[in-house]
DNA sequence: GGACCCTGTTGAACAGTGTTCAGAAACCAT
DNA sequence: ATGGTTTCTGAACACTGTTCAACAGGGTCC
């Protein structure tokens, strides 16, 4: 039964990541694999590498989808006049997303690529625009901080919030007692803020109030 | 070949946990496999299994011996006459751990259990035993938090430290322009520590300064 | 010494994985 | 109808974790 093409190539490499998603949404992620998806197509599985790379490519363009859809609602929230309230709004979709969607999550931000290879430029740029997003805020919110604090702020900050979505994911916080994520990322974003927006408002000439102790 | 009987069974579980130590070390996380380790050892593959119930089996007992060692570091370090000295030597110690031996650090934080099978006891214990160092010091630093607003801050805070090195040892701060990791932890541990100790430092009618917007 | 059991150990098999590639099948143009 | 092109597949390869019947050697008893 070859040559049937019912679809366009375009069509089945969007059919394709569909089913991913929803292959990933229902069963998780290690059920995940190429017979599977094939299967759920109705197509034999070698179809697949005539419209990605491999399985590696597949779940990249997946994760693009995923993180243009977390993109474009932290986009909708940095309108917002306050910038603490639109990085609040932001982090909370970002935990929302971990919290709704944790397999679809994981697949993004745990998905290690085979034999340590790169990823792609069209896909690093997601990347780093979600740091870029993070970085504008934190500009609006302390104008007078250098580019290197401002980097280094919104990698921290974000990175933290990271590490509360990684342990939510893998239920490593009912082991270590119940804690709301919710309430830690509220937690991590007013203190954080409030004292990296306070000791980075002072005069060019001493950026560095605390000292470099330890 | 049977009954060769060189090892007792305590030697052989060492050996196997040491050779997988040293092959994930080599050649990472992907690289290891129940075959990978049985040709090391010079056995067949189905000898591992009268050791240990399954790979994970294996894979958590590697664990727990990191976990340890990490515990002890942190453990040694909890006695600083600083609390915040102590916290900050205690996330080096972490951070160092996820830069010096990445793939053995991954091997604990980021192996999920197939069929998504719960931990056992004697490992959960561990992971618990990390928070409540954590909970530890900040009960120095400010004796006055409840026991829940020391519980919600050392897994924020904790929870943020591995974020970081999550981040670092996936190389997606790399992606994201480069950062110092150090720096990141040293940032995050001192704004945060400095407002949540200055916020919670009230009477104890008024825990919530800030108000609970958004 | 010989028979026995026990136990450490193995080979082979099963069901699954990602990936490749020769070739079949259907459509299109001549 | 003929040929060419594109779409698709079946079968194979080299792996993976796991199970299990069977084998071989050491210890014990007669």
């Amino acid at each position: 039964m070859a040559r049937r093409n019912e679809h366009s190539k375009p069509e089945l490499r969007a059919l394709a990541i569909g089913t991913v998603r929803t292959l990933v949404a229902e069963q998780g992620l290690d059920k995940l694999s190429v017979r599977q998806v094939a299967r759920r197509l109705g197509y034999a599985p070698a179809m697949l590498y005539h419209l990605f790379a491999n399985l590696d490519d597949l779940i990249l363009h997946v994760n693009a989808d995923t993180l243009d859809g977390l993109l474009d609602r932290m986009d909708a929230a940095s309108g917002m006049e306050n910038p603490e309230a639109a990085l609040t709004a932001m982090a909370h979709y970002y935990l929302d997303l971990s919290r709704a969607h944790t397999p679809l999550w994981q697949l993004v931000f745990e998905h290690r690529m085979a034999n340590g290879a790169e990823v792609p430029a069209w896909y690093a740029r997601r990347t780093r625009a979600l740091f870029l997003m993070v970085e504008r805020q934190l500009q609006r919110l302390a104008p007078w901080a250098t580019e290197e604090e401002r980097r280094l702020g919104a990698r921290t900050l974000w990175g933290g919030l990271h590490g509360v979505c990684v342990l939510q994911a893998n239920n490593k916080l009912d082991v270590a007692g119940d804690a709301d994520p919710r309430a830690m990322v509220d937690s991590l974003l007013r203190h954080y803020l409030a004292d990296w927006s306070a000791t980075t408002n002072r005069s060019p000439d001493e950026a560095s109030p605390h000292g470099d102790g330890a």
